[in-house]
DNA sequence: CCTCAACGAAATGTCGACAAAATGCAGTTT
DNA sequence: AAACTGCATTTTGTCGACATTTCGTTGAGG
């Protein structure tokens, strides 16, 4: 339940109104929330209806993740973004998930690969985008549980709770870039590939597909994202400290 | 200051009374807590001299470590231990500290070179127990600081964020089964022959010795811990359910 | 004697209110 | 004119109290 309660499905939880915390969680993918926005938890309670507690356990929870960032005596901030942070969630995916696949492929059984292909069907039978150039949640919602299930008979429970949590990060950088559309239909080739050569037992080549295609996911991100072009900083975080102006840049 | 503060260092924090994070964290690593125990907020507030409400933010923190876990309207309890997580947590280790160190050794400086001997020296200089039984916090805290500092120069901030979580879990297991004292000289020497090997930027041996290390660390646990023998569930957690007989296990 | 149901006690989750800290602004000084 | 100092406002962190849920126990029924 720590990193990505999404990927368990709607489990019925009886849920405390810490449910606060996927709401959030979407809006922070979404970037309604954008990076480095200051958390004022008394300007959100009434935003999502609950009282300054449980919206102080939701960025506890949240931080965990590394959605949010706490500093002590100044409240929670958004994550910030950058161009490194973005490159370093795509090498450490690239050399995590074909740990947890290259298990997968060897460990999986017969029920792991009806999982598997129902799971590509099911996100194929979405559209990414729905309608105008709004993104689809419920095509997002399947393209985790896919990766989460291509990976899940890897038997391990910490790589896949490591993986849940670069998923989600690298999904807030493509919700941020909207890198959606045009290149999409070439990412559903990829899929289905994965999943061919995932069937096959070939960990050699799924694991090359898997790599090649987070690679692509960076690169369309980049593309789409003005702000990370070059070395540039987190957008919203470029708020000069003007006020002080004898100490550092803090 | 998401999984590890003690590898930060005394950054002088400030502190909110959640400092109350790091005392939680020692009792449930020194077992204090055993794995599976509840903690009632009630019982453990005049505990630390705090209120429920810092209380309840500590443990939300220490869930996202994996050392509490939730369940909404049941409370937190200390992640229980088996001899399952132990062995995910063992091959989880052993795959990914070998990137993250042959990482390091290829973009590690001069200032890291100095760094690794430093910790080292730190280490040596403190002795692995404490007069009788019990054992130093000081040298736990050098170890942890070593391996940090090992693996310090691979310049990806979220290998170095998983290596702490799993180095905070395995250190659980390894306080628990007290696996100290006799067969510590020999992981000195396991120390000292991986320093020379990354300083000799030696990578194929480094991460070799590595690999063993961690595998030995693993051995020296199971050796030492009784209840997790044979596939052995959780020791504390063996409280059967009597009073209901209808419901299943649960 | 065992099983099931309802009651009582405890704990959890949540809310509003108080103290301490930090941020921003204004006034004053050099 | 620029910078430092002081105060006022905002915000954070913390505490105690209330509603809801869960757990343990007792009692009745088969």
């Amino acid at each position: 339940m720590v990193a990505s309660s999404r990927l368990r499905g709607p489990v019925s939880e009886p849920t405390l109104a810490s449910a606060v915390v996927d709401r959030l969680r979407g809006d922070i993918l979404d970037g309604v929330l954008p990076p480095g926005e200051k958390l004022r938890l008394e300007h959100l309670a009434p935003r999502y209806g609950v009282g300054r507690t449980p919206l102080r356990e939701a960025c506890c929870r949240l931080a965990s993740e590394g959605l949010v960032t706490i500093v002590d005596q100044r409240g929670f901030r958004v994550a910030p973004i950058s161009r490194a942070d973005l490159l370093d969630l795509t090498r450490t995916r690239q050399q995590l998930e074909p740990l947890a696949l290259r298990a997968a492929i060897a460990h999986g059984d017969i029920a792991w690969e009806g999982e598997v292909t129902a799971a590509l069907h099911r996100l194929q039978r979405r559209a990414p985008v729905s309608g105008s150039g709004t993104l689809d949640d419920t095509w997002e919602l399947e393209h985790a549980r896919f990766h989460a299930t291509l990976l899940g008979a890897c038997g391990s429970p910490w790589l896949l709770k490591f993986h849940a949590t670069l998923f989600d990060q690298t999904e807030r950088y493509r919700r941020l870039a909207q890198a959606h559309g045009k290149a999409r239909r070439s990412v559903e080739d990829e899929h289905a590939a994965l999943v061919k050569a995932t069937l096959e037992r070939n960990a050699e080549r799924a694991c090359a597909l898997l790599t090649e295609h987070i690679a692509r996911t960076t690169e369309l991100v980049l593309a789409g994202h003005p702000g990370l072009r070059a070395s540039g900083a987190t957008p919203a975080l470029a708020l000069p400290t003007k006020g002080r102006s004898l100490r550092a840049k803090d």
